[in-house]
DNA sequence: ACCTGAACACCGTTCAAGT
DNA sequence: ACCTGAACACCGTTCAAGT
């Protein structure tokens, strides 16, 4: 009943995941689907559009089931503290799950529905946090920019310094480095979580300062 | 005198300036340098490595000259704000000026000792901010993540919704987008380089808000 | 409508050989 | 020490052909 195309978008993203991006070759996808490297094209187009394809495959993943009462509804007044929260763990837990999405998800960014979708979440949030409806597409930007990154950077190891050491040249600088001098005590491994929690918390006071205090009100024509 | 590696990577470097990271294949980056493919090999080791020294260019790109009297010194008070821009704006820079690099940014982070410096840097102005040391690093994690995934995401067309409409479905949700609804006339396009700037200032002010008021006097020890 | 087989122009990398 | 040439096991994609 799934079309050839969802078969094939399947193979291509079990193979991502089992085996990096790398593995993800049109003969292999082929393969596993058991079928001739060529019998792909017809459905997907090419390798370029079965990426892309993947990456649309986890803005759907990432979109909660949707709500009994759709949106802001009555609810609770600070409920988009919830929802905003809700979506930023969605988001890195998929990253988590696909972690070859690290590498894609700047370079190819996907503009499916669902991720339109996502996108007028986050709006929605804002929105009813109160924030001016002129400045919350530059905020909805500043959060998934965070987030997104946030989650790319764990699942690429930007977080692990020790991890990539091993580079170019020697391993530490000759010259002076008093920041790190300075915190030495404070630069041990940490909390991964914890931190996009408070990270999370901070983003929050961000919208708190920039929201109008009066956040359902519909402002009245003047 | 630069030896034949810098050679080598100049060349992949340029290669992927011009005709982009697809581009940059050992052949050609031989072909460039006027050699055999396996010729490189000695030098970068592999593929993965010279993307990893290219990778590290950037990070000594984006040091900004070293001053004159190094560090936090006497100087102004509020010095920091000027520190963190001109580092967010070396590194936006050096993401536009290497569009590539949105692709490998996430997935090859670079901890070439020019790296470790750019981070030095960002570790003292929070200090010099008055940010207390437990607190560092976290924070360099988000600034530096926010404003790598904003260069990345502008360099990779995350930002440019138009861009990849094209995508795996049709163009727009069937369901309702209260948010976008709500929005329309805000959801134009708008001016990447003050979104940047409003931005930063949003950062600030969450630097500001952590920041211990006293911010050079070292903690008495009790 | 959907798939196959052969072929083309590429890849990264190994290895033995040259100087 | 540094480079070459041939070769191996792959790529994405085109095209003509099959059913």
């Amino acid at each position: 009943m799934p079309d050839r195309k969802q078969e094939i978008l399947a193979a291509a993203l079990a193979l991502a995941d089992e085996r990096g991006l790398d593995a993800v070759s049109m003969r292999a996808v082929a393969e596993r689907v058991g079928v001739t490297p060529m019998a792909l094209y017809p459905h997907v187009g090419s390798k370029a559009a079965l990426l892309d394809a993947m990456m649309g495959r986890l803005g759907s993943e990432m979109l909660p089931p949707p709500r009994a009462a759709t949106g802001p509804a009555a609810a609770d007044q600070q409920a988009w503290r919830q929802w905003l929260r809700e979506i930023a763990y969605a988001a890195r837990d998929v990253v988590h799950r696909h972690p070859w999405a690290a590498t894609l998800i700047f370079s190819r960014p996907s503009m499916d529905p669902d991720a339109v979708r996502v996108t007028d979440l986050i709006y929605s949030a804002l929105l009813a946090a109160g924030v001016p409806p002129a400045k919350v597409p530059r905020y909805e930007r500043l959060v998934s920019t965070f987030v997104v990154g946030y989650a790319a950077s764990e699942a690429g190891g930007r977080f692990s310094r020790s991890r990539n050491a091993r580079s170019t040249r020697g391993d530490l600088p000759e010259g002076p480095l008093p920041g790190h001098a300075q915190l030495r005590p404070y630069l041990t491994r940490w909390d991964s979580a914890a931190e996009f929690d408070a990270d999370l918390d901070d983003l929050e006071r961000l919208i708190d300062l920039t929201a109008d205090p009066i956040p359902e009100a519909p402002p009245s024509e003047r």
